[in-house]
DNA sequence: AACGTTGTTTCGTAATACGAAACGGATGTA
DNA sequence: TACATCCGTTTCGTATTACGAAACAACGTT
């Protein structure tokens, strides 16, 4: 969705970015926090810390346990966060293709956007609900970097050299395990061939021991507006599975969902 | 969670106030909304407006299409939503016997909270997948008034006499179909049944022609968390059926999961 | 090319949010 | 029971912050 958005701390409104900051420290909270450590942590007096909690628990975005008084997130936040995910009915239609192809696969499967330099993730779907059993520790609305996960480098192919080299400017290329590409050069090429081939692999490059295929899913105009992938552990996705089977299934199931958005494939490059 | 919370506009910030309406706003707006737009329905200038969509899109609470510069709620509210989500436990608990209890019953269960005098959607749980069926229109997030909906009314039941006193004070109870309850001492004897009972029934309450019945949730204190339920068309939820059979069945899954958390009953009332 | 429309930025100003300090309520301790 | 301590909450005079009118810029249209 939407690519790259530079958008620079220019006239920063100080009260939205303190509520930033407090919603970050409560999500980092499970079991809550008090005034005086949350305010101990913003660096703010406890009277202004005070006040925008008592605002932003009048909205629904914080909420206090009455007997501890901790501050907690609030239920406001699953609701906005549940109309936009429902606004875009790219997951709706996705997601019986996505599942089927879980089970075919008997792998976790994902579909992220694009947003900025990152991926965020939309869905997942993930069959081995076997709590003994290995399993991913993404989670819907979590994001990574874009250069170092399949899924990423699939959409970061379908930008203009100029939004690659900004991003790239602006973010760097953060090197998240020894296979992650850093070189902004290499990079490029490895794009070029990910277009070219129209799914890209993530080799352990995000997290060590992880392997992912992904492909893109185009809209009716033939833009790349999200991608989707099987990940697992690498001792199941080997290299070999990836070329005899697994790079097929999600290039056709991305294939399908393309479909069903109105794209149809005049050539392959456009 | 966390019964209810009056809260009430003191000396709230302007800017969450603000931002809470803009993010409203960009919410009923699926297709995005431009600045000019936005301004006018706020009331507030173009120049005032962009500076705070500037600043929430700079934390990924609001994004911008590039090339309409319409404005969208961010992908930030869905991270939020999704940690909130994870840190309610009880929902990663609950969802296995939910979905046993949809699958035995075919009908659509939900997991609710209280907030304040609402009850919102945790979990909701649906097997017809056909587009063609009838389904409900809640959603993960969605509010509803408690003292129309049978686990709303379940959740009330636990509340003491002058919390719900406050509740009505506050809010009133809001007249939803012909059959709402309205009148404050019929619903506080309404409510002394249900307590007693350990289920209530939405009797078409909150929308002609859904019928539901509900069960509470205790903690390991046997203090009433959450709620479950079955609803569905009134046509298939008949008060035979639920006299028969669906009562039972929810009293029976709302006991497994309590029993999950801890709880074990001394005795019915405490 | 001139105009209209809409998004973005500027900048002097006044209202807003600030935060130090006082208050209050609860819990622990002598 | 009285005292002490620790937090959360509220107050209030003040300076900073956000305000918003107006200028500017970037497109589209006539």
């Amino acid at each position: 969705m939407f690519p790259i958005q530079k958008k620079e701390p220019n006239n920063l409104v100080q009260t939205i970015k303190r509520i930033s900051l407090i919603l970050d420290m409560l999500g980092q909270s499970p079991q809550g926090i008090s005034i005086r450590d949350l305010s101990e942590k913003m660096k703010l007096p406890k009277g202004t810390t005070h006040r925008l909690l008592s605002s932003l628990s009048y909205f629904g975005y914080v909420r206090q346990d009455p007997k501890t008084r901790n501050y907690f997130l609030g239920f406001k936040l699953i609701e906005l966060g549940n109309i936009l995910l429902s606004q875009i009915d790219l997951r709706k239609e996705a997601e019986p293709f996505l599942r089927e192809l879980a089970e075919k696969t008997k792998e976790t499967v994902h579909m992220v956007f694009l947003d900025r330099n990152e991926i965020v993730y939309i869905d997942k779907i993930e069959l081995n609900h076997n709590p003994s059993g290995l399993r991913m520790a993404s989670r819907v609305g979590l994001r990574i970097p874009a250069h170092c996960c399949a899924v990423g480098k699939v959409l970061l192919s379908h930008l203009t050299e100029e939004e690659l080299n900004q991003m790239i400017h602006e973010k760097g290329l953060l090197k998240r395990t020894e296979n992650t590409i850093t070189n902004p050069t290499e990079l490029k090429k490895h794009l070029k061939i990910v277009r070219a081939q129209g799914f890209a692999i993530d080799d352990e490059e995000n997290e060590r021991g992880i392997r992912c295929v992904a492909a893109p899913i185009y809209d009716e105009k033939g833009k790349a507006v999200a991608a989707i992938s099987i990940s697992g552990p690498a001792f199941r996705i080997t290299k070999k599975v990836i070329q005899d089977s697994l790079k097929k299934e999600v290039m056709e199931t991305a294939n399908k969902i393309s479909h069903r958005l109105g794209y149809r494939q005049k050539g392959r490059f456009l």
